[in-house]
DNA sequence: TTGAAAGCGCTAACAG
DNA sequence: CTGTTAGCGCTTTCAA
């Protein structure tokens, strides 16, 4: 078996509770004993069981991070960083995806809160709201990711997601196009991205219909389905915004099949700028978010909440940035 | 604070030893008494604290995923699939992105053992053996993901890499090509696949020279910067057979700079088959592994030996699967 | 400066 | 069928 602290003890000639005090750099203590203790716990390769020591009512330093699909290039991107930075503050992460499922989210949030994660981090829609106001009444950390706190009075790191959108419709607008659709997520930052959207076209003064809005879940195989229920419809718009890259590309890969050339015939904007934007041809024209200041900044808002157990609501807004790529063109030229 | 066993003991009127059993399904009970303490776990919203079970000697239900990037769209499919069969199973999975450097990976494996996992699956090289051979004695679990155990006698999936760098060389060959680079990585696979492309070299009878075998790491700026340094050197091969999908991109992006075409002046293979290798135009060529069968074979695999507490030694190979896509050329009908 | 002892929350004999 | 009790490995007073 491993050994405990009660062997450290034993080796060294000395009181477990001495080895403790070594292990955690408290009290004092004369310099031989600390370096015969540190030399019997060399000898015998001793880790402190970190299961023990959380018990006593320690941190755990594990984190949970639930994201809707860690095989979504931006969230393992962004998941990266975070890594990192909870590495960096001796923190694990416990990565969960929840495909947006609410039985999923209860699952996870359950078991992180049973495996005593110090914070959690949400990067995933919430439909379970009560469970996260229990989470958060006990006294558990949170911060929200790329998510409002739907009134929760947690802090959240975001894009200025009404921003993004409204500068991508824009960008299509100022470049000729006045049919334009928009692909969107069923999540709080889709609806901010549709607002965005719509104010674009109000402020031009360029209306826009209802049926030009998509709701669907981020995966290329949704934004190619989508595409091809507009085409079937016969409501092929001259641009599409989409919400995410994997959406855009979704579109991309239906237009080739449909025979429709992009940008010629189709400008698409894609959102997140993850690495599929660059690998695209042409590359595809996106609206860029921060990934690595949003990573370290949700992993410093979190350590400040668990450090000093103090509930802050701060929201903190990056601005995106429209990125133009190939996938976008301007029509009053081109016609 | 949260509720204990004492707690809901004392609401239900029994001893905790009888909590314990409902909680655990263990010993008989008369029907009234479980439900007695049900009601009372429902009340006070009970839920055990796995640190504690932990520490009697159960399991964690916890393992750790040791991979070179998550970031990496390879690994975070490889990721998803183990993270998906793992809860199916009721585990965990801490994920730690080791960037194949030995600091990393001392410090995740020792606090990953800390934290008492009950099992690895490691998918990242790993430079320190003396490490894993010392905690395969200790009797932790370990499966070995896309890498050889390095005669540790532990268990280990992967892709037949051999065969891969065969097919993908001799695909080349036979479409005419003579003039072949491989871009490989610093990791154990890689070398199979430079055998498989020396062997189908050797098979067709035609000579390579180590000058067109390059080393570097995952990722599009290593891929383009390899290709540059082809370039400079005056050694620009007609086809390069690229150790991932994320070089050969960055082969791609440093075509277009140099104002290479592909395929016509240069044919590229990728391995992996991400969904990278679907987003680039033409799309990519490449080698795809089976991913969802072996990140389940590799949880089952694991799960299997954290049951049984034994050590069994199985190589598990998958077979690799050329896919030909656009960005490779027959060169014998072209020229 | 060091050590004895009482928990932390739970499991698992062993009694009753 | 149910309860008592002795740990699991570590932290933390409180004495010595």
């Amino acid at each position: 078996m491993k050994p405990t602290i009660y062997d450290v003890a034993k080796e060294a000639g000395v009181s477990i509770a001495t080895v403790s005090k070594v292990i955690n750099h408290t009290g004092n203590m004369r310099p031989a004993t600390r370096l015969k203790v540190k030399q019997a716990m060399e000898r015998l390769n001793y880790r402190p069981n970190l299961m023990a020591t959380a018990l006593t009512g320690k941190a755990t330093k594990t984190i949970g991070l639930l994201v809707p699909d860690i095989s979504n290039p931006f969230f393992s991107e962004m998941a990266r960083t975070i890594e990192d930075r909870a590495h960096e503050a001796g923190l694990s992460v416990i990565i969960c995806s929840t495909d947006e499922n609410e039985q999923k989210e209860k699952k996870y949030l359950e078991l992180l809160q049973q495996k005593r994660v110090d914070g959690f981090i949400i990067a995933s829609s919430f439909h379970d709201r009560e469970g996260l106001k229990r989470l958060k009444e006990q006294g558990t950390p949170i911060v929200m990711l790329t998510q409002d706190d739907g009134g929760l009075g947690v802090p959240s790191i975001s894009v200025d997601d009404y921003k993004g959108g409204f500068e991508a419709t824009s960008y299509l607008i100022t470049s000729g196009h006045k049919r334009i659709a928009v692909i969107a997520e069923h999540v709080s930052s889709s609806r901010l991205r549709i607002y965005g959207y719509k104010e674009a076209h109000a402020s031009h003064g360029i209306p826009f219909v209802e049926e030009q809005i998509y709701k669907t879940t981020a995966s290329t195989e949704n934004g190619k389905f989508c595409l091809l229920t507009m085409h079937e419809k016969g409501l092929l718009p001259s641009a599409i915004f989409a919400c995410n890259d994997l959406i855009a590309i979704g579109v991309i890969h239906g237009a080739k099949e449909l025979g429709i050339r992009i940008p010629e015939d189709l400008s698409v904007i894609g959102f997140d700028n993850t690495i599929l934007a660059t690998t695209t041809v042409p590359a595809l024209t996106t609206v860029a978010q921060p990934v690595a200041d949003m990573g370290r900044k949700v992993v410093d808002l979190l350590l400040e909440a668990i450090e000093t157990k103090a509930l802050t609501n701060e929201k903190v807004l990056y601005t995106p940035e429209l990125i133009i790529r190939g996938t976008t063109k301007n029509e009053t030229i081109a016609t």
